[in-house]
RNA sequence: GGAGACGUCGCAUAGUCUGGUCGAGUGCACCACCCUGCUAAGGUGGAGUCCCGGGUUUCCGGGACCGAGGGUUCAAAUCCCUCCGUCUCCGCCA
């Protein structure tokens, strides 16, 4: 949620932001309309509770012969009361309603423009190449047993999988490397639920710019998580916390789901793009003033753990109109593929500034003993079950056999390759 | 799944039967000051969150908040309903 005051006093720096979001401009004069009708009703509203709560005093310190006229004085006033705190009621909702609509202000820096206007920051490592005719991930996974999909497809239907032998062994390798890599750096180990209530769902932003993405169970009116970025921040929901002694890091270990419901055709082969998958994801509570920083960190995290499995990638500066509704800036890690031709997304990191913060009502104390105010929230990636494709495609040898990076050996018993007689 | 008890200001509790002077007492913890020759004891005061208006760095006035949401009433922490959560017992499953 944007903050009441920038609105107030800069509505055209949220009227820039949305250009460059290439969202519309008008939210953001609705919002200005619906606040000072709100205002308006709210007073209206409390002059007259003022009144009466003054009448109900006398009327308490009345003699008793004297309470019946004073009752029926006040019947009126009351009636009024009630109409005017329906009115301010509707004006606060309306209001609020407005206020949600805007997303978060995009920072300076981030690139105008839709999906294709992101901005490479850096390529990292050569692009593998190969002197024999590589096989895709799906090919290599079938071969040497990783996962299966066709019974996937029959037990699930498609985009689901199974992780099977040293493909299971992987993943679980590859979410403890990061998960060690994590606590290394301060971080408090997660497990986190996946189902979740309503009001943290909508809290994290997810209802408003990816809703058709989110698998909803309306027997019990809860969401499944698509990311335990949503658990992470409404750990902290509603409290006044305590970042005295620096940010608080958590690193969340979870299944995610999601309904790839605008994907139909769209990497519809293998385990890149799928309903069900686990993640190892960051998530930082921190001052406002220390988020971009943070954010370099979190950044600086995700391509430490890309550097373990040695895949060449890039770093995108994400375009503003393909940021979600909470993000202020984003940035991406894509890795190489070979057998595609290009770089696909490994690791997203966003700052959500106070955005998530503002709606989930959570707060610190910047002097102690002084007032409150939102703190900052960003999240990043660590390791997810799409990294099996980028290191299967990119350690393939030419007898079919894979590679295992060194860094994640000792996860796996010191295997060093994934062979074809295994 | 059945029965019951409970949910109050950081923690622990009082207040609920008998609605009004209760945004709410007490203890502990906390902050400031005082006192005591010093990591004890004592004294005084302060202190919640959010919103609106005015003044504008530490102020004043008003409103909301006693798990959440409705209702009754001139008036609700207090009465009624629904939901959520915690605990105890029973059943069921391990």
């Amino acid at each position: 949620m944007i903050d009441v005051e920038l609105l107030r006093a800069h509505p055209e720096r949220l009227r820039a932001s949305q250009r460059a979001r290439q969202a519309d401009e008008s939210a953001v004069d609705r919002a200005l309309e619906a606040d000072t009708a709100r205002r308006e009703a709210l007073t209206a509203f409390e002059t007259l509770r003022a009144e009466q709560k003054a009448f109900g005093r006398r009327v308490a310190k009345a003699a008793k012969d004297e309470k019946a006229a004073l009752v029926s004085q006040v019947r009126e006033l009351a009636e009024r009361v009630k109409q005017a705190e329906a009115a301010a009621r509707d004006a606060d909702e309306t209001f609020q309603a407005a206020l949600r609509g805007i997303p978060n202000l995009v920072l300076a820096g981030v690139p105008e423009g839709g999906e294709d206007d992101y901005e490479v920051l850096r390529e990292v490592g050569e692009r593998t190449t190969f002197d024999f005719e590589p096989q895709d991930h799906v090919a290599l996974g079938e071969r040497l047993h990783l996962f299966d999909l066709e019974r996937g497809a029959k037990v699930s239907g498609t985009r689901f999988y199974y992780l099977t032998g040293w493909g299971a062994r992987l993943q679980l390798a590859l979410l403890t490397m990061a998960l060690d890599q994590a606590v290394a750096n301060g971080f408090t180990p997660m497990i986190t639920p996946t189902l979740v209530n309503p009001e943290i769902m909508r809290g994290t932003g997810f209802l408003d710019s990816h809703a058709d993405e989110i698998y909803y169970l309306p027997a019990d009116d809860q969401y499944l998580v698509g990311t335990s970025e949503v658990a992470l921040a409404g750990y902290h929901a509603g409290e006044i916390i305590d970042l005295s002694k620096g940010p608080q890091r958590f690193a969340g270990w979870s299944t995610c789901y999601r309904r790839e419901a605008g994907a139909s055709g769209r990497d519809t082969r293998g385990i890149l793009r799928v309903h069900q998958f686990d993640k190892l994801e960051m998530y930082v509570y921190t001052t406002p003033e220390d988020a971009a920083a943070e954010h370099q960190r979190l950044l600086a995290w995700e391509e430490e753990m890309l550097a373990k499995i040695e895949v060449p990638y890039r770093v995108i500066n994400t375009a503003a109109g393909d940021l979600g509704s909470s993000a202020a800036q984003k940035f991406d890690t894509e890795a190489w593929i070979p057998t595609q031709g290009c770089y696909r997304e490994l690791t997203s990191t966003s700052n959500t500034t106070t955005f998530q913060a503002r709606r989930l009502g959570i707060r610190y104390r910047p002097e102690p003993g002084g007032p409150t105010t939102p703190v900052a929230t960003l999240n990043g990636t660590l390791a997810t079950t799409r990294w099996l494709v980028a290191i299967l495609e990119n350690h393939q040898q030419a007898d079919g056999s894979v590679v295992v990076p060194d860094a994640l050996r000792p996860y796996l018993g010191g295997l060093e390759a994934i062979t074809p007689e295994d």
